[in-house]
DNA sequence: TCAATGTATCGAAGTCTGTCGATGCGTGCT
DNA sequence: AGCACGCATCGACAGACTTCGATACATTGA
């Protein structure tokens, strides 16, 4: 714990001055977080990068085999990426087609040009 | 759990026809999820943040008290993000200051856009 | 209406993660 | 040399996450 400074007008080393005004609020903080966090697993990886790929829905079954887990293990994934909004889900008969959110992509370089702004 | 499908020239229903080859290898995978994690808690967002509007190295002692985080948690924090590859250290005295590191938004960029191409 | 199939939800087990206080290490000052 | 200070590491605890099998729900076809 750093104990209480006095005021000092001069401190006698450079360090400790506090950092410009502009720091995230809490809220954006942590939605910037979740939706990093949405792609922080492999396997979310994958179905994002084979979304973008395809460039079409993609039917659930379609990720079980490849990705090498099991239909709950999926579902679940794909549940996570749809509530951080990077995708959408499209019901067909008895499938669910899942696609990429076409802001995703603007969403996320937002993100990264964030950093730099 | 998928059934052995034979091979078929015209399947019933469009579904489950496998994806297109180009998906990600395991490491690939992996890779992109660490550095996707790296990002996932509000504290690295808002060190990354403060980093990048700092535009120069930070003293850790600068990030403890805006954090509301304990100084062995931040020490943490900014671990992790240097272990990812985002951050850089260099010692002053007896002062340790972290700075983005120079390729990591275009790291970051690289990841986004991964996702596209 | 009943059976079959695809998907989502539930409950549980194991692992990982964030957080802290206590402590150790290195640097600089007296 | 001794002390003070900044930072990293350690050990521990609580909470979140990933994963699975079992099961419920929804849709289609007989």
């Amino acid at each position: 714990m750093r104990t209480e400074l006095p005021v000092l007008a001069s401190p006698p080393i450079a360090c400790c001055v506090p950092l410009a005004a502009p720091l995230l609020s809490d809220e954006e903080a942590e939605a910037t977080a979740a939706l990093f966090r949405a792609l922080g697993d492999p396997a979310r990886v994958r179905i994002v990068n084979a979304l973008a790929t395809a460039g079409e829905p993609v039917c659930v079954c379609e990720f079980v085999e490849p990705l090498g887990l099991s239909q709950p293990t999926v579902s679940h994934h794909l549940k996570k990426l749809t509530a951080a909004g990077l995708l959408e889900r499209e019901q067909r008969g008895k499938w669910a087609y899942y696609s990429l959110n076409p802001d995703a992509s603007a969403t996320l370089a937002a993100l990264v040009d964030l950093k730099e702004a």
